[in-house]
DNA sequence: GGCATATAGTTAGATAAACAACTATATAAA
DNA sequence: TTTATATAGTTGTTTATCTAACTATATGCC
């Protein structure tokens, strides 16, 4: 059966991804309003830090779906902002390992409140029941594409 | 009732939009095998000029959620390429209106066939119904945070 | 041991996005 | 008519992405 299902006007803000760049949006605007400076991509970062640290950068890559320069960019910059150190590893000197400072510790809870918080509106007034098929799609065309 | 349905597992994916980022590497993917000289941005851009030359670059902002520096570059780098030419409009002086070259209209029907192969391979096995509800939910979202 | 190959990470160059500050033109109010 | 204000677009700066080319280390085979 044909999944020929997105008239022309429809298809390009499936593409563009404009939801999620609204979320995103609001979500940087939070944090600058909290003083927190600290940009969507380097918090993506740490998000996977805070949930197992020491993870090296190609886990990284595999866990926030960038490519290697993109990480070793990201972990530049928050090395300049001293919430993550890169040390070597000693079985295998090709990996840096990421460690989380206790500076960047103290960030956990209050950006992770305001990443529920903007999600909570975003999600105003749509049904659970289609937050979960929304969800379900949206993984599906991920598997599909990689 | 509440909306807390994203446990934090989940809400990382949906915040960064790794559906829409994966359609739009797969698309960008298809451009460039089939030599296509042209970057997604570039291409959405254009999209809305084949629905309707002449756009200013102020109606471009609002048809693409772009601010107005990333148009300007947009339409710098597209009249780089000679797909797209400034015309200062003679009612207000203010106004760019921007229209399509020759050259970018032979690039249309090639472009969206490629957009409309990658919306089918992103929803293979995605019952109708559930594409329908997704869409709902991401127009939603952005209603919610606009 | 020595060589091919794979893997981890970096660097360089191009394009793009967000924000702030700016120029130029148009409109409205005093 | 002059002055204030709003609108359209540009420029500069920082951060991020992608591709390709690169260095360094590890592994496996002869």
């Amino acid at each position: 059966m044909p999944n020929n299902h997105f008239k022309k006007g429809e298809l390009y803000s499936f593409i563009t991804g404009k939801a999620s760049t609204a979320i995103a949006r609001r979500l940087q605007k939070k944090f600058n309003t909290a003083g927190l400076n600290l940009t969507i991509e380097q918090w993506s970062v740490l998000y996977h830090l805070w949930k197992e640290d020491g993870k090296s950068q190609q886990e990284l890559c595999n866990s926030t779906f960038r490519d290697k320069p993109s990480i070793t960019r990201l972990v530049d910059n928050l090395e300049k902002l001293k919430l993550v150190k890169r040390v070597s590893s000693a079985e295998d000197r090709r990996i840096n390992k990421i460690y989380l400072t206790p500076e960047a510790n103290t960030l956990q809870e209050r950006t992770m409140h305001l990443a529920e918080e903007t999600l909570n509106e975003a999600l105003q007034s749509v049904p659970p029941a289609q937050i979960e098929v929304c969800k379900a799609v949206l993984q599906i065309v991920y598997d599909n594409l990689t």
